[in-house]
DNA sequence: AAAATAGTGTCTGTTAGACAATATCCG
DNA sequence: CGGATATTGTCTAACAGACACTATTTT
């Protein structure tokens, strides 16, 4: 076929542990430039780009798609592998924290500020991710679906801050953030202290697009 | 090659032409189950989709890079031809009013609110890029970029309420395009009549992001 | 003279953004 | 009692949005 090109599929995905946000890669042994890379497999002709990603995170990386809160396409790149056209089908990926970054060694969680040496192609691929997610940050209610299930609006205001690079006054915050009516009130755990911060919870299951921005 | 897909490459061509958002679409005896589709071509292996394209729009449908003010890549489709998978890589452009829509009758500009029947991938991705368009036209300059190289306010602002679906009061909306620096007043041509509509052109050549919306 | 088009300013309600003090818990 | 954490309200400036009339030209 005069037009045949190899297929493949990446993500970014983006998750929020330990105060940071973070990325996850795969080590792999077939990188020539770099130890560490986005998570990416082939798409063959079976499959779709995304039953084939999805399959290639559960069984290589251990997410599973109930860990996924918000998942978009990003960007189709064209380049030559072997002399040979292909191209790859990105895609962003928003996770809970959860369990699976105790997992196998062969992939790691690099928070944004400390990423490993990558392919150019994965480096500008983070950073045009990371752009989106930016963006979204403020007329999205996109952080919430990034952090846990119960979290503070104080963690959230952080998780704000980090990925947007502004820094807002916190009753401001949680003003807007209550007027927009993105989270509500968790029950506190009995006998919490009251110096304990108040847990929330999304009040959205999926991306909403605010009235107004953040 | 195990995982071998035919590439296409697509896009849709705004511009705005006689009071209305138009898009060109090609006439295509291939085409079964509609006579009109968007421009479409095949990606060979000696081109980019981007390349590709460009050829075919400058063969194809007269349209020179240069009347191209705007142009990002929108969404890659994955689907079956002839049992074969192919992807297919849509763009928008969007373009000012020129010439090229007199050209020859294998291609037509047609309204947003008068399309001919089309195929349903077709009809899904102009669905789309509207939506794009339209998300654009409040916190980008896309809707200056739309129209002619001078233009007066009261352009302006029926394309920005045709694509937006809103409407909105003339003067506040001229405050804020001023206010926004989006315009610089083009000289009237000598001798016309006061009541002629004072003419502008767009401040930026390529888009901007607003500092507040529109 | 009537009709069409172009252009312009004020006022009010709402939101954005700056700002500081108090209560609880723990050691 | 001192230090750390969590929570809450007011005031001002800026912006959004509602609103009506005048000048010029054409028929």
């Amino acid at each position: 076929m005069y037009n045949a090109h190899a297929v493949y599929a990446n993500t970014v995905i983006f998750s929020y542990t330990g105060g940071s946000v973070t990325v996850i890669l795969e080590r792999s042994a077939e990188r020539k430039d770099s130890e560490w890379g986005l998570p990416t497999t082939p798409v063959s002709s079976t499959h779709t780009s995304l039953s084939a990603l999805e399959d290639h995170l559960r069984t290589f990386t251990g997410i599973h798609t109930g860990e996924v809160t918000y998942r978009e396409q990003l960007y189709t790149t064209e380049f030559l592998v072997n002399a040979q056209r292909a191209v790859c089908i990105s895609y962003i990926h928003i996770c809970h924290e959860t369990a699976w970054h105790k997992g196998a060694g062969h992939i790691g969680l690099f928070p944004l500020g400390a990423l490993p040496k990558l392919s150019q192609l994965d480096q500008d691929t983070i950073t045009y991710a990371t752009d989106r997610l930016k963006a979204k940050a403020v007329y999205t209610n996109i952080v919430a679906l990034l952090l846990p299930g119960d979290f503070s609006l104080t963690m959230l205001q952080d998780a704000y801050e980090i990925i947007t690079g502004r820094t807002v006054d916190r009753r401001n915050f949680r003003k807007k953030i209550i007027s927009l009516d993105l989270v509500t009130k968790s029950k506190r755990h009995a006998g919490s202290p009251t110096n304990t911060p108040q847990p929330y919870h999304a009040k959205d299951v999926s991306l909403r697009i605010l009235d107004r921005p953040l």
